[in-house]
DNA sequence: CTGAAAGCGCTTACAG
DNA sequence: CTGAAAGCGCTTACAG
């Protein structure tokens, strides 16, 4: 590989001058700054971001840790945080958690191995003293989706609350009256807060989230198939089950259909997290959609203000309700969106 | 951030020592190996990657730079690229070229910069120089899924000759004779090989593939969308439109329904790669599979073996067809994969 | 405006 | 078995 030092040689100046060059420095005669443009190109030279890392102590790359590439929504986010961090100058280097503690505490020590400028975290389930640590180590550091009580990090995420609220009333005006979800993770913060919203929701039209109607998943296709068994073998089984998100929903539908059954006439179903697909399945899906563009460019901007010295801010983005078919047909007071 | 000199000063030895000991070199007295533990531990020590990687030059590092995070195909071969890769040892970093190439080369050059020690490619549509230099500059380098011609590095892909054979034969076998085609981009090998392999396969029937039958799309939704819509207007439409990727499906579903129609009753549809969703969206749809997690680890050992010095080899698998209900359905002698 | 020199945190021949 | 020293490729005070 051709160095600093070789195009120090060809342009005729010392290494300091060529470094100058290429990091906009200005004090720089013309002439001095002409040869080694010239050298740099006849060269194809390009400075090495390892020894210019260790030099600077910044290696203008961001990590991204999340629970499961594979989610379509998380996919997503992903994009969008890289696409954002390159408009600001940052590279993004992403660990893919798979919803296991242990890899995303792997993946997190090897971002910060490589010296990472900053850490974006969707945590886990399960709890990670890492995180803690990391965030009191003094690396900055921003919780996307989900979050961790007690770390004291900005936050960027989506509010449910409001859209699980419409979800239940469009569930109450069409008659359904036993409602179960499919939970995620009582660890992490999306599993408990949507129950929670859920919970609530139902309480406004004195309607009961009894134990055997909160389903325990993981926020894999697999719980949300065993959880949605569980429900049909239930002596009264749930009108509409509520799953967590996407990918339990698709895992509902698994055992729904292998049951011969069809939504919604045997059951409906809902989901939080909105994907294109859901407009083709059968039937169209019900969905709460998150902001998934503006949350995964917020979550970097915090972070970059974070890295860069400013003083970040946690956001929360409310998320919306799309009705389509797959609770019964929608009232025709309510807004369909096929 | 703790360093090497803070280890060694801890445990009353040389930088050197400590070096020794996380290296493993055998030469270091037990006695001196247990204080550099104690050391390492009590300071909760870890490695400057950065540091370490501008000695050895070399980053354990590999880069992978697909064509398109959000295609789900992509997605999951870039999650067993990272599973491999890991167990071997490495690290990877992905750059999303959104089936542009100034973008992937973009990112081929930040990789390079950051000195990765080899190179994964799915080349996106529109020629890039880059790759040929790349090669050529004596950095590893294999192509997954896609490849360029000219370019002499070592092929991990699916051949869908078979499969697209046992398609048309299936179409056939239903009744259907005008069949069309979605394109991928031109300049793209699967691009191309699709509709080779489609057009040879109808040949063997006797039917034409009619230029209005092949509708040049990029591999995204959108695509998929415009071209159904051009197919549909036609004075004699298509009876079975096959995408050659599940996004442009989607968009040729998307452009179905627009037009108040039905799948299959009103017009087919195949895709080439499958992915969960397909057996719920309305009808199941007809797709080819690839071997996702074979092509994924294979493609990263052919990868490591050129980093580490051994003679990597080129793969190709077959690719299958699995029958579902969007082209009409099924013939009683072929198995149904619902 | 310019260059010589120090130093980022490691690894590794070299000498003992 | 051990340490002092060189060096990976940069950047940046410092002196001129």
């Amino acid at each position: 590989m051709t160095s600093i030092k070789d195009v120090a040689a060809q342009a005729g100046v010392s290494v300091a001058t060529v470094s100058r060059v290429l990091n906009s420095h200005p004090s720089v005669s013309p002439d001095a700054r002409t040869r080694v443009l010239a050298a740099v190109d006849a060269l194809g030279y390009r400075p090495n971001a390892v020894a210019r890392s260790l030099r600077t102590d910044q290696t203008r790359t961001l990590g991204l840790v999340i629970s499961d590439v594979l989610n379509p929504y998380f996919t997503e986010l992903a994009r969008f945080v890289e696409e954002e961090a390159r408009a600001l100058g940052y590279s993004v280097i992403i660990g893919n958690a798979d919803e296991r503690p242990e890899l995303q505490d792997h993946h997190v020590r090897t971002l910060l191995d490589r010296r990472i400028d900053g850490l974006l975290v969707s945590p886990a389930d399960g709890d990670s003293p890492l995180m803690a640590e990391v965030s009191r180590g003094g690396t900055p550091m921003v919780f996307v989706d989900r979050w961790m009580p007690g770390v004291d990090v900005p936050v960027v995420r989506a509010d449910g609350r409001h859209a699980i609220r419409d979800l239940v009333a469009h569930l109450h005006a069409l008659g359904h009256r036993r409602l179960a979800i499919i939970a995620g993770p009582a660890a992490t913060t999306t599993g408990n807060e949507r129950v929670e919203a859920f919970r609530e929701a139902l309480r406004a039209y004195e309607l009961d989230l009894p134990e055997v109607y909160i389903g325990q998943g993981d926020f894999q296709a697999d719980s949300g198939r065993r959880v949605t068994e569980r429900f049909l073998a239930l002596p009264e089984p749930p009108e509409v089950v509520f799953a967590a998100d996407n990918l339990m929903a698709l895992g509902a539908l698994d055992a729904i259909r292998a049951a011969g059954l069809r939504v919604p006439r045997d059951m409906g179903l809902a989901a939080f997290d909105d994907i294109p697909w859901f407009v083709h399945t059968d039937p169209p899906i019900t969905a709460i959609a998150q902001p998934t563009g503006e949350l995964g460019r917020a979550a970097v901007r915090a972070l970059v203000d974070m890295v860069e010295g400013r003083s970040p801010q946690s956001v929360t983005l409310p998320a919306r309700l799309v009705v389509r078919r797959s609770c019964g047909e929608p009232a025709s007071d309510q807004r369909s969106n096929l």
